[in-house]
DNA sequence: GATAAATTTAACCGAGCGACCAGTTAATTT
DNA sequence: AAATTAACTGGTCGCTCGGTTAAATTTATC
């Protein structure tokens, strides 16, 4: 199939692949086979199955800093700025779903684990930057930075990872417009409970 | 090696691995190895690698229940169950790091996402109860009982599953005596701010 | 202490894996 | 239009995988 951007199309199989059934179960001849390409291409354009990953969740990396950029910049408060982090970062997990099954199954073990956390501890250190930007007194102990991250980081990333076990919680598509906008509105709602009572 | 109990040599060899590389990198003959059993032994024992690993994760489940149940039973009112119960949830993964590892890989998908969440829902519905309980209005909205539930879980999740992570932000093993106590500090008080203000 | 049952073993299998290579075609440069 | 490079292909190699077999050894029962 050399009709039009092979490179591509193998990156888009192996990401499907990748995120659909990970890393070690996902083979090179299914992702060429998906691809439409010939499988020795993938070698020649990939050093090895390892590179095709890094190459995989590179894409992905860039586009999430590039996407995070935007609500940072922006003026206002740091209600407004965190709400508005959150937010994105929501909508982008909306919208690349195999970023987050990735992470989430690569990230425990392995080669793979240690090419995650590089890219995320930038990730993980801007969003503490933030919280401490409006804080700088470094406030310790129960609400301290580095807690307020994590807990909102796990607010977010786990509502998706577990989007499996939460189908029969709520009898819903978790991931349906409708109640992305409803964890988006707790998430707010914890927020502002946060903040009030850092502020008092 | 008929010295003392091979399949529990083998279970516990399964275990580790399983935690440490995932169910498709760990072979069978790595368990064996490690376990100190012939690689047949464990297809006397357990009828393939798929029933092995259920079997693993079988038993985590049936401590974890047994756990739970001891801080659901005791008398109290939410604030003080909710507490108890969030405690020994980290406890226990404090003491199993393989349990939360296996959760986290294996539940995104394949064949063994099913076991996981077939298993996960029955916790999760008890959570759930324990919180409609205290208010049986059935609140629905920004703070919902499911809602509640996936980020209470969350906090807690997230902080094991990104310990390598968060190391690097907190300069310091996060999973320390000291650091989990910090945590178990945060989520404490991260509970009483949510319920002050469903109180009022 | 014989015998049967339960347990453990070494040796082996077909299948599927990642990777590679020699060679071809298409595009670009000279 | 010749030469050079980039993109691509069919075939296959060496290896490891999960799983099996049949025989040996240990244990339990009488």
């Amino acid at each position: 199939m050399a009709e039009k951007n092979a490179r591509e199309k193998i990156l888009k199989a192996a990401d499907r692949l990748f995120g659909e059934i990970g890393f070690d179960a996902a083979t090179t001849r299914e992702i060429a086979r998906k691809s439409g390409a010939n499988k020795a291409l993938i070698y020649y354009h990939f050093k090895n199955k390892e590179a095709l990953f890094e190459a995989v969740f590179e894409s992905y990396y860039q586009r999430l800093t590039e996407t995070l950029q935007a609500p940072l910049m922006e003026q206002g408060d740091l209600r407004e700025r965190m709400g508005r982090l959150i937010d994105t970062y929501i909508d982008f997990l909306s919208k690349n779903r195999n970023f987050a099954r990735i992470v989430q199954r690569e990230a425990s073990g392995g080669r793979r684990r240690d090419t995650i956390r590089d890219h995320m501890i930038p990730v993980f250190k801007m969003g503490r930057e933030i919280i401490r930007e409006a804080y700088p007194k470094t406030r310790a102990g129960d609400l301290a930075a580095e807690q307020l991250l994590i807990t909102f980081y796990g607010m977010i990333i786990t509502y998706f990872n577990y989007s499996g076990v939460l189908e029969s919680l709520l009898g819903d598509d978790p991931l349906s417009k409708k109640n992305i906008k409803l964890r988006k509105e707790h998430i707010a709602k914890m927020l502002d409970i946060v903040l009030d009572t850092i502020d008092s």
